[in-house]
RNA sequence: GGUGGCGUAGCCGAGUGGCUCAGGCAAGGGUCUGCAAAACCCUCGACGUGGGUUCGAUUCCCACCGCCACCUCCA
């Protein structure tokens, strides 16, 4: 059984599906008016890993993603830029898909746009209007009224009251506003920005209630899994919740929350400045070293994502490549071996613990050793298993093991220089054994030696 | 101030009331190799501080110190 942490509850619970054996999903993406960071590589990828781990584990998954296209910061780097908001967040958003799939981020089975789902957002807001939950402010638009939902503050684990202290003190209030904590359900339209028709004038929504419609209109009532970054905890999603239950709606069984990145002990974030793009990083060190670094840390806790741990991830990698490279040398098939469930059981131990991926991680790193040492010593048949484990126990984190270009690339120069390189050593002409060696090291070709031949990759 | 969380060996980072041992990176030594590479073995070193509970605590409890996040937009 998968255990998972969920945040209304603060404590673990049993991850019981609202249909069994199905799991459904809704994770909020991202505002795109800007080129994604870290941190967003980070959540897309820690869902990425909790979907494919679910499905590993027997569940049919049905994973909902959102990207939030209309906001006050797209519609201000249009402004700055001269071009319109679709552009914009169209610009953006395909740079965020292009980095993800760089990752081996699957493609949600949904990607909801706030646009294209004004309508179900409409009559939400329609039915907290009619119920009493939201009211209008002439001009200004309609909000939610905080105070008519009892369980306002549940999920961040704040008291109204608190809230009510707080407010005002980090930013203005409108004071036509019944309560200072009352948010924007839908904002009243302004000149030069994109507006929509609605019961109560032109304008647009506002951020909680797209993804409070979105969610439902896709997944339905009581869907099970609602997750993000923890920096939407509050208000994003206690308002979300808010506005749901207030409608009637039966919202998420449970919620789960992401870590940040952080860079220097502070969080990354596009406000400070202080971010690596995405890109950058997995142009510096590869989408597989991004991946294990970012599995090799518990998705709740936060995690520094600089050069110093993606160097680190990026040789783990190479331990995994070099692995299937000396498997290949040593003539041990292994497509079709069955795994060996004593590991598989262990690493199914620490992930269904709330996905506990260093623990699942260790694991298959354990397992990476033992299999080396059944090479060494010979054990066809027990290397053959633990490779076939370490391959499918890494596939089902999304990594994948020995991929690519680093295997069984073929390359005729290459093998050409390889093959007079061993006819010199094989005559003991190691003087010339070694140019040849250095004239490949030059080319970024590193040979391993084996006792069935010579090995090279990049 | 409120809420949530964290402090583990040179670094990153799991985990557990006692059992030989997370794992990754780095460092030193060794085996293998013509030399390398890769691999394996060994070594190095830990649980913020002070109390308490206990036969025994890094693990439970209390206090303290330090750090981070959220309380405004944010993955």
């Amino acid at each position: 059984m998968v255990r998972i942490h969920d945040t209304l509850l603060g404590r673990d619970v049993e991850l019981e599906p609202r249909v069994p054996g199905r799991v459904s999903i809704y994770v909020c993406g991202p505002t795109v008016y800007e080129v994604p960071h870290v941190g967003h590589g980070r959540t897309a990828l820690v869902y990425d890993v909790i979907r494919r781990y679910l499905e590993w584990r027997g569940f049919a998954v049905a994973y909902v993603s959102n990207v939030t296209n209309v906001d006050d910061r797209i519609i201000a780097r249009a402004a700055a830029e001269g071009a319109t908001e679709q552009e914009i967040s169209a610009r953006y958003e395909a740079t965020y898909w292009a980095e993800l799939e760089r990752l081996g981020v699957r493609r949600p089975d949904d990607v909801p746009h706030a646009t294209e789902f004004i309508e179900p957002m409409v009559d939400l807001i329609a039915q907290l209007v009619a119920s009493g939950h939201a009211y209008v402010i002439e001009g200004e638009g309609v909000y939610f009224a905080v105070d008519s939902y009892g369980g306002y503050g549940e999920l961040s684990h704040r008291r109204l009251g608190d809230l009510l202290d707080s407010a005002g003190s980090r930013v203005d209030v409108d004071e036509r506003k019944r309560s200072p904590v009352d948010f924007a359900l839908w904002k009243a339209a302004k000149p030069g920005e994109p507006d929509w028709d609605s019961p109560w004038g032109r304008g647009r929504p506002g951020w909680h209630i797209e993804c409070s419609a979105m969610s439902l209109e896709l997944l339905g009532e009581g869907f099970d899994i609602h997750g993000g970054g923890d920096d939407l905890v509050f208000p994003h999603h206690e308002n979300e919740r808010a506005q749901a239950e207030a409608a009637g709606h039966e919202f998420a069984r449970h919620w789960i929350h992401s870590g940040m990145v952080m860079i220097g002990g502070e969080k990354m974030s596009k406000s400070l400045g202080n971010f690596t793009t995405l890109g950058e990083a997995i142009d510096a060190h590869g989408d597989r070293a991004f991946r294990l670094a970012v599995l090799q840390v518990h998705y709740r806790s936060q995690m520094e994502l600089g050069d110093t741990e993606l160097r680190a991830a990026a040789e783990a990698v190479g331990r995994l490549d070099a692995l299937v490279r000396r498997t290949v040398a040593a003539g041990i098939a292994v497509t079709g071996v069955p795994v060996a469930d004593d590991v598989a059981d262990r690493f199914r131990a620490a992930m269904d613990d709330d996905f506990g991926t260093p623990g699942g991680v260790g694991v298959v790193f354990d397992t990476v050793r033992r299999a080396n040492s059944a090479i060494d010593a010979g054990d066809e048949p027990g290397a053959a298993r633990l490779v076939a484990t370490v391959v499918e126990l890494a596939g089902a984190l999304g990594l994948e093991v020995g991929a690519g270009e680093t295997v069984a690339e073929r390359d005729a120069e290459i093998d050409a220089m390889v093959a007079e390189r061993d006819a010199a050593r094989a005559t003991k002409d190691f003087a010339a054994a070694d140019r040849l060696r250095d004239e490949l090291t030059a080319r970024g070709i590193t040979l391993e030696d084996t006792p069935r031949g010579t090995v090279w990759h990049r």
